[in-house]
Order: C-alpha cells, then structure tokens, then sequence
DNA sequence: GTTATCCTTTCAATCGATTGCAAACTGAGC
DNA sequence: GCTCAGTTTGCAATCGATTGAAAGGATAAC
C-alpha cells in the first residue's frame, strides 16, 4: 500500500476508511473514554497514515468558539502614526509569542481613537474569543461600555477611578517619580514635562513626577509642561517652541524614548549640550535608547512580559476564572542623557 | 413596540419574524434579483430594527473562505529579535491598513527561520485564504515548495533565480549602489559593508555596493565585509572587533537603519567622529533615522506602500488573477551622518 | 376554465466537525 | 438460553449561514 493514497480530508472520509461511525471517529481522535482502545489506535494510526489533519474551523465553529484573540492599538486620530514606536512593536511580539504558546492565532486590529464603540459589532470582536487592547487612548467610558457587554477584554493601560474593565499596567505613577526625582538628585532644578496628559498612563506619570518635584520643594511651571502626544515630529515642534519662547529648563521627562530622542536631537540642533546644559529621560527603554548618542537614560518596562500577562490575563477571562489587574514594576535605567557617568567599557568582538 | 427588544442574531429568528423562509431571508440581504423589492426592503427594515448582524463565521465557514490573511514574519534563529526593527511595525501598519480596506482581517504569525514548511498544515495556512512572508530568510528553496501547494502567498523578499512564488520587493540592488556610490562621490576610498549575504536582499544590496566600487575602480576589501544580522548588539560587536584589527575604512554601508545607529553609536564610543572619520549610511530610513545625532542618511523605501503591493497581490491571487513580481523604488535620503552638509533650518513652533 | 409563463418563495442539502441519547454488542451469572 | 450490566458504537441534531432545484402564486392568453 502507498504511504500516502488519496489525501483524506474530512473526518467522514477517514471513518469509512476505518468502517466506523464519524462518530467514533471523532471520538478517537480527541480520546474519548467512550472508544475501546483497539478502535482508538485503529483510527489513530489510519489518521497518520494518510495525514489526516482535523479542520479546525469546522470544529471550532461548531463548538462556537474561534482560538483567536484580537489584539487593537488605538491611532491616534490627528498623527495617525501612533503606531510607529517601536514600544508597540515590542509589546506585539510578546503577546504574539505568548498566544502562540496556548494555541491562540492574533488578529491585528487598530482603532481610531474617537469611536471604539462600532467594534463592538465589528469581526474584531465577533471572531474573537477576546479582546487585547494596547492604550486607553481616552475612550475610557466607551471601554466600559464595551466591557459591560461581557465579552473577554483586557486593557494595557493605567488605573481610573470608576473602571470596570480587566486592566494591565505599568507602575506609571512610579516611573514618572523615579526619572523626574534622578534628575532633581542629581541637581536639576528646573525640569520640563513631555507628554499628553489626557492620557491616563501619561497623566499618571505626570502624577508621579509632581510628586518628586513636591518633595524636593519646587514649584511646577506650567509653561514647562509640553502637551505632545506620541510624535517624534510633534515633540520636535514644542521643544523648538519652548527654545523659542526662552522658557528656562535644565532637564525634561519624556512620556516615551522615541519623544526624547527626538528632544534630544532637537536641543542639540539649536545648540544646546545633551546633557550638561539640558538633561533627558524617556520612558520604555526601546532597544535604540542605548545606541542614541549620548545613550538615553529611560524608565524601562518588561513589554514582553506585560505581554505574556495581557495573555494570561484574556484567556483566563475566556475560561471564566476571576481575573484581577496586574501592574508590572518599573525600573530607571541610568545612561549619559541624564548626566550619569559613562558607560563602562563595553563588550569587543565574540 | 420597544424600539429593540429581544435581541435578534440568527437569520432563522429574523425570517420566523418576518414570516418568511430562512433562504429568502438571506436572499433578500444579499440583494438577490431572485426577491421582491417588497419582500426585500420588509426583511432588511426588520433586520435594521432589531440590530441584526449576519455571523460572518457562519457565512464565511459555508462559503470555504475566511476572509483573513496570514502575515508570517521570519525570526532569526539565533538572535530571536528581528521584529524589534521598526521597519516591520511600518510595513505591518502598511498592511494592516490595507487589509482593513478590502474588508480582511490580518492574523499575525512568526515562523523560526529554520522551518517554514511545518506551516503548510498549520492554522496560518489553513485559516487564511492566503499568507504574506515578510523576508525570505534562508528558505527559499521551502517558499518555493509551499508555493506549489498552490495556496495564494507572497513573498516580500529579493529575486532569486528559480523563483516560483509570488514576489514584492525594493530595489535592493539600485540601493545599494545608491549608498555605496554616493559615499564615493564624496571622496571616501575605503568602504565597509555591514549585513548578513546569506539574506537574499542583503545579498542584492551587497551587489549594488560592489558595483559602485568596480565602477569606480576600487578594489574588495574581505575584511571589510561585516557578515551581521538584523540585530544592534551585533552590530555592535561586529564594528568592535573591527576596530580592534584595526582594519582601516573611512566609511560603512549598512544593511539598515538599525544596525547603522549602532555601528555611529559604537564607533562615537570608540572615539572615532562620524561623519568625519566615518561616514556611515543606513537603509530603510525608519522615523528615528532624522532624529539621531548626526542624522542617518539612509535608503529609503516606500514601506506602507509596499504593504499595500503585498495586500493587492496576494488578493489578487486570491481571485485567480494573474499576478507579477513588484519591485519598488528606492531613494538615497542624504543627511549629515554621511558627511553632508547640515540639514536646512527647521520648522518651528507651530 | 384551462394552460403556459414568469416571478417569488420554500425545501432541503451542504460546509466539517461535536455530542446526547439510543442501540448494539460483550461477557458473566444463573 | 436468558437476563442484566457494562462497554462500545451509531444515529441524528446542531452550529448559522448559502444555493440549486422544486413548488407555489399571479397573470395573461386562448
């Protein structure tokens, strides 16, 4: 007999190859204790042979259910390029690995930020077992709406008041008080703040990095604090304006590394020394902060982590379990950007 | 009557209320020619009312499609990180948008770069009407096989000679040309080439640099070719041990931004000046490349519209259409990392 | 009134699996 | 040989749609 005849498809046609019910067959397959095991290792070695493969949509459109989670990012609705930090792209891959782990598939959605409500009926959420979602964005009521619904979600974000959704986070508040107190340590007294407020990891970041300032007795300037969302461009645009304006600063906090890069850039470019005359941190530690020149100092995160409990997080929802929130530790990682020492000298050729 | 009171989700409940069969109620909301306009706009005003939605999984399982695309993304086997390249979030996000035009979902998959061949019975094959590869790897003869499977693929990638799958592509050569011949225009003499040739579009792009040198009369260094891949901290090393043999060059080719930021970050550390002791030229031109310091010149590719060429075609041949080869162009993007002159004034505050 | 014709609508099979319940088989005990 | 319990297998409904073929109904011509 050839190892391989006639490509057997459906579990019908491996059934009359065995001369048993679909029935039986079907049972065998997923080891029912109903089947005698003669019969199971009948069917079983059949299914080998002629590489039999069970159809996973039909199976799981049958059990109503779709092994599948989506994953939304939420662009930004003026720059559109939200997605463009590499912060997004880490965070995806961890989730990516940790599904693929338990047998999930990932579907990639993104939202603009205004209307989360119209995913409700979308495929988003209709060929999904759950719901992934990267970032608040400022949807906050309209993601208790959906949760209301009683689908699986899980929301990488930052505590609010009167949530009622299953919430990931970073420590934000922490973060924000450990990049802005380094730089009052090391005797910065002037300091900037970079980033959207209206959105709640920002904001509590801000929280954080009042409450520095507050301890070391210093008062916060209003005009140092530049509202700019996820944007190298944009934060670009409001560090020239503040240079411009001749708003005094000695360091600034920056809501992400891709923002503080560009501050970084942008000072050096009107002149100004990175970091003896102007001191920076950002926020995620993406790959690229210790190759910038001078190396960034950032507050890091372990994306891939948070990833993996996002996962865990969703799927346990799915199987019913309580699921509370999770926040995920903070660290500074301290570069040159912010005045640290030099590096210590760094590993040569393998 | 309440404006929507049991909520209605199957076809069946929405005929029984209609008073009609199950097959004129689809019929009608397919736009049958088969159904009275009266019957029509009765059913469809029903099925407004109570908030109908068709089950697309339903639908989708009986037609045999899906309506998804698989995205597979090769990991290298050794450093496990090459999505962290913002190059992939731009060409996901170019994709992804695409997809969401043409009303499918993307289902997001990484395949280990050893084996892409298992995928054939796996839900990224089975669950999708047709899959998209970013990078070839080190599998083409594999994409070749899968390809005669005939499942609707394309492939991001470089020509290859006996090629039989569906292929979108740069113009690796003319790139890297472009930056190779660009650096010897500016007077450099002794050029590095950093990226792994055993990659198809690394390989390309070497071959447009040796082009420029020949043209230019210049001579192969072997220790000059730096064989790294997609990853900073070999990017790292590699330039490192380099410096440590002392192998003399005055300028570098890199294979991508990525790496190019490393190599400037590395050689600044070992006190060398770029652009003047070294001129250093990326590819991609990713967000970042404007804003390091000194900012990367860089080959640039239409990133997001490459994912709309692989959307197109893989679609294409989703319809039985017949389907070419793309290739792209790319553009040399001079900044002063190569030893140009600095950048214009920028824009201000708005 | 009958028949042919055309326009609507319904019947029922189908996609490929799972599963409650009924039926058949097996072997033991009397 | 018969009954009964326990084990194994099969029948048929089900998930929610689509669609070819058959049936039903209206209209017009004779």
């Amino acid at each position: 007999m050839p190892p391989a005849q006639h490509k057997v498809t459906t579990l019908q046609e491996l059934a009359d190859l065995a001369g048993v019910s679909r029935a039986t067959a079907s049972r065998a397959l997923s080891d029912s204790t109903l089947i005698s095991d003669k019969t199971k290792s009948k069917i079983r070695s059949l299914a080998q042979k002629h590489n039999y493969r069970i159809n996973e949509r039909a199976r799981d459109f049958r059990l109503q259910r779709s092994r599948v989670i989506s994953v939304v990012f939420m662009l930004d609705n003026q720059s559109q390029q939200h997605m463009s930090d590499p912060f997004f792209l880490e965070m995806l891959g961890g989730i990516a690995d940790s599904l693929a782990q338990h047998d999930y598939d990932l579907l990639l959605a993104h939202a603009p930020i205004e209307n989360v409500e119209h995913l409700r009926d979308s495929r988003v959420f209709r060929n999904a077992d759950g719901v992934i979602f990267i970032g608040q964005g400022e949807q906050h009521e309209r993601l208790n709406a959906l949760a209301a619904q009683g689908r699986p979600m899980v929301i990488w974000g930052s505590k609010l008041p009167d949530k009622r959704y299953c919430l990931v986070g970073g420590e934000n508040e922490h973060g924000g008080y450990l990049a802005a107190s380094h730089l009052l340590k090391l005797g910065r007294r002037h300091l900037a703040f970079c980033g959207r407020i209206d959105i709640p990891e920002v904001a509590a970041r801000y929280r954080g990095y009042q409450r520095a300032l507050a301890e070391f007795g210093i008062a916060e300037h209003a005009d140092r604090v530049l509202d700019v969302p996820f944007d190298m461009r944009r934060a670009q645009a409001a560090f020239c304006a503040v240079l411009e304006r001749r708003v005094r600063f000695d360091a600034a906090v920056c809501a992400s590394d891709v923002m503080a890069l560009s501050a970084i850039a942008t000072l050096s470019e009107a002149g100004m020394r990175v970091p003896e005359d102007i001191a920076v941190v950002g926020y995620d530690d993406i790959g690229l902060a210790a190759y910038s020149r001078p190396p960034l100092t950032s507050v890091r995160q372990n994306i891939r982590w948070a990833g993996r409990v996002l996962v865990e997080s969703v799927l346990g929802l799915i199987n019913g379990e309580q699921v509370g929130d999770t926040s995920l530790a903070s660290t500074l990682i301290v570069r040159r950007s912010c005045g640290a020492p030099p590096a210590p000298p760094r590993a040569t050729a393998s």
